[in-house]
DNA sequence: GTTGTGTATATTGTATACAAAATGATACAT
DNA sequence: ATGTATCATTTTGTATACAATATACACAAC
């Protein structure tokens, strides 16, 4: 049997596009925060019209990672602390969430990708690779959103995570005991494995804890 | 001393009257799940151009109020039980951090406001005016999001909210025991004044829990 | 030097134009 | 009746045009 699905994936609209490479750029710090979006500009820069980019600006808006004045136009959005805590507050509660709903679902299959993506972290953490450290983590934690069942909910802690690492400046590499990622992430497995929810949450709230006091640290330290 | 802030509120840009004229008419039913939205009708209907019709859907695509499909426009977003069940899973979770952050921070007016909101309700119930009992409860747990200072769970909350909306089908009315909710938000009223978050948290998750029995029962009536 | 005014320029807000694709109706063949 | 081929129409996607407002700078007045 053939796969029969229409590839209706081939084409992406132009929005799309310049939707995602300005969102990109914010998140990298490319485009720094209070800086212009001016809709001209970008268009020449990105070899399309202005249609598109004023349509994804749109988007940006209600994402919150740019703030529109009427009639004056688009700036990133600033970063501030009141913001990221608000931002670190939610995400934790809908990651204890993710964690209880891993528990009622999570079949053995899930298991098993969360134990190989944290050996993954620790073979990174060996190989002091910051930047695979980085990107395991992420993919450790999307594996457990994956397992809710819940497509809002992913989409929610995505747009959360987006928020997070336009503060993160690589707060990881700060991390004196990285190999307590692992140990954290092991308690979490653990208690999903047993359906544990209460001491699945307990865990993953203790483990984005920690986390949130590096970011913060980070945070204030880059402000001096 | 005069009010000297310039009163940029004034212009509204006619993108964002019609984003909330659209996501307005989507909640209410007037647009139904499944109908396209298409750019020159509504543009005419409204008066306006394709330009701040393309910009409004934009947004409501993000909002997940509206489905795009590329070459092919956009429509409202089909209604179904899965939806409306990951809605209400999010939201139980994000009405509890909110109770949470309310205990922490409540101040006596904070209190003294519930409070009013709340005997509101019990004139409103004792009238049977369901749309007021609506109303009432609404501005209730708004209360307490603003108790909590944090303005993107707000924000969150009030997404949600609007997608419950869609399928509320007005379930208070079917509710037998409409004085339990008083004394539901009493309990939870007490509960972040003594800042016992603990039991806030509980009450608010019962509280919901009921909703969403009453709210699940009148989807599946609806459907028969 | 500061303040105010006028004007040119840049930028957004809105409308329209044009191209490409999807839709739907009709005619025709099986 | 069913399928399909064709073609006009509709609709989206993108670019551009025009109007209204905001910005910036020069220059005059004090």
């Amino acid at each position: 049997m053939v796969n029969l699905k229409v590839s209706y994936d081939e084409y992406i609209p132009l929005r799309d596009i310049v939707f995602k490479t300005l969102r990109e750029a914010i998140i990298t710090g490319d485009l720094k925060p209070g800086e212009r979006l001016m809709e001209i500009k970008l268009a020449n820069e990105l070899g399309v019209s202005r249609t598109p980019v004023r349509e994804a600006i749109r988007k940006l808006e209600l994402e919150g990672l740019v703030i529109m004045t009427a009639r004056k136009g688009a700036e990133v959005a600033p970063i501030n602390e009141k913001d990221l805590k608000e931002v670190l507050e939610i995400r934790k509660s809908l990651e204890s969430l993710a964690c209880e709903l891993a528990c009622k679902n999570a079949a053995s299959e899930d298991i098993v990708k969360m134990r190989d993506l944290n050996k993954a972290i620790e073979k990174a953490i060996k190989e002091e690779n910051i930047e695979k450290i980085t990107k395991q983590d992420v993919d450790f934690h999307e594996a457990i959103y994956l397992t809710t069942k819940n497509d809002r909910l992913v989409h929610m802690l995505h747009q959360l995570k987006e928020h997070i690492f336009r503060y993160r400046f690589e707060y990881i590499k700060d991390m004196k005991n990285k190999e307590m990622i692992v140990e954290e992430h092991k308690k979490i497995i653990a208690a999903i494995e047993q359906n544990n929810a209460k001491a699945a949450c307990k865990e993953i709230e203790r483990h984005i804890e920690v986390q949130e006091k590096y970011i913060l640290n980070t945070l204030i330290k880059e402000a001096k």
